[in-house]
DNA sequence: AATGAATGAGACTTCATTCAT
DNA sequence: CATGAATGAAGTCTCATTCAT
């Protein structure tokens, strides 16, 4: 009961806004009564908690095994983490959705859990760069962490306009935006 | 009167959340009455309207100069735009974040108005994109549209995470997203 | 000006009623500002006052007139009388309704100006029945109070349903109407 | 307790008028507040509405149990209507006072559904008329629909200035109406 | 004679939250 | 586990009225 809660509660914050859902219309879609709610959140903000830390952490476990892997290179893992990026909109859009746009109804306790792992999250794309470049697979003449906030721009900002079930796919999408990273979009 | 409260709304709006900025706020830090607020618009999602349409107006009218520009090539054109977006943020960035985080609180009918406006800002961006790999400055073998999201993207997000008083300043952040973006970061 | 304003309001009480019209609704229709109105009334209250005085003061004075017609017996003044109610819907339908409908609107003070009026009228309407049944042409055993009331229901109801531009004239309601109450409806 | 809302608010909608009379007035009556009235009620419209309906379903209900009854001719079914509408006045005559005011606070669709039960109420009184004048008992020479709207203004009036412990009773009233319609006044 | 800015009280409504059962 | 009644604070908006100009 808690998992459907929290399941449908993304499916509204995402289309509606975290102000904008109210319990009722939580519990409506589950055909209980608010006290349900209350049973199993102490307040509407921890649920959102809730949906927040559950995403961050599901990323950074993805994120740092392809890290990890010590079979492919730093473009190679840049590409991943960019298609994971785009991919993630088609299973996890919902979840995507809320983590950046709910976040600042976060009150400041919650947010200091919240945070560090989303620094982290930052962090880890930041390190392919600069591995890559020690490594000296990426040019060394640009710094890692206005590159690395494009990067995550050019991906993130997808959330606003990508279609799962648009023209291009997603890794069609990802495979343009690792070229035009790679090599630019000079002639 | 009227153009100081769309100041200050700006002002707790990009703060605070339009959801989450009540009248009484606004009218508080203008030490007038409710009333006050109503004399001048009719509601409060009029006001946003006025913000995003104000916004959205000049941002077309100065992307359009740029266009219109016969002395620069598309290069220098492209660089100038992402000059302007990142620039835009110091003095206008707080306006910029209701435009692109708010927007979704205006109804039908008053998006009917300015999502137009906003596709043609896209559009104004893309048709750089196309007549550069028509005049061979830029490669032809990505396609125009998705590589303008990108672009789009790079800028817009740096809108979450730029401060006018950090370590780089607007021009060079641009200067960097210019060199990613026409050389790739491959080394 | 100030008639202007008395005609506009009689029309916007009548359509939507007076807690419903508001005085800004009552300038807008003669492109006026707010501090007008005020120039010429102290108040809504006092505008709705003087609406009541005016209807009343006529509608007595035109009832008085056919009372003391020396020409006509009781039935026919009764007959002159039921016409008129009816008739008067077609000339001054509007301010009959906001008569009828928005009298508790005043305030003690006032009323205690109009209910005398409104009194007398309907005791116009009561000698007529009396010094009928005097003058043996209406029938003695029904008590007069009463039997008036029932003409002005009959009569008045009429605001409620009565169309101008329906199948029926003013002229053949109130002989209808006259015939029911002179010899019943019974075969 | 949504019945004793409705009950309490009725008193207060006959003595204060709708829009006159506040929730706060409502929920001061019966010492709770105002979020208990939105939990009965989803809004004030809602309330007049289930108010409405209750009256002109129990009306048309009693109504049709006079139509129906085979032992009765068509003048003691008029007669019978005629004592039960102002009879209606000591039980119910509050219910019916907000029925004829305050209807047009009603939205178009609220209206909808009652706008067809009030022309049913009338039309089954003009089928007591014309079935009497087909019968035999009532004169045919006036046209049956004018012939209802005089009675229904007679009775209906009598909200405007029945006294339930004034001189004369209900009965008495019904009586004398009745003797006016069958016999007409006239000597 | 008229304007237009401002007020302030009060209206309807929403909603997260509590709690006895 | 779950309900349903109740709360109370806060929100958006309306409007009669005032007043300096």
């Amino acid at each position: 009961m808690k998992d459907l809660m929290m399941e449908r509660s993304i499916q509204l914050f995402a289309q509606k806004g975290f102000k904008e859902t109210s319990i009722q219309d939580i519990v409506n879609e589950l055909n209980v009564t608010k006290g349900t709610f209350y049973y199993y959140f102490k307040s509407k903000q921890e649920l959102l908690m809730d949906i927040h830390l559950q995403y961050i952490e599901r990323l950074i476990e993805n994120q740092e095994a392809i890290l990890a892997d010590k079979t492919t290179s730093y473009p190679e893992k840049l590409h991943s983490i960019i298609f994971k990026l785009v991919h993630d909109i088609e299973k996890e859009g919902l979840r995507a959705k809320v983590f950046f746009r709910e976040m600042r109804h976060l009150s400041e306790e919650h947010l200091e859990q919240i945070i560090p792992k989303r620094d982290r999250f930052k962090e880890n794309v930041q390190e392919i760069i600069e591995k890559g470049i020690e490594a000296g697979q990426f040019r060394s003449d640009l710094p890692s962490d206005i590159v690395t906030l494009g990067i995550l721009g050019m991906t993130n900002w997808s959330y606003f306009w990508f279609q799962p079930d648009g023209e291009k796919s997603d890794r069609e999408v990802a495979a343009i935006f690792y070229k035009m990273l790679m090599k630019g979009i000079e002639s």
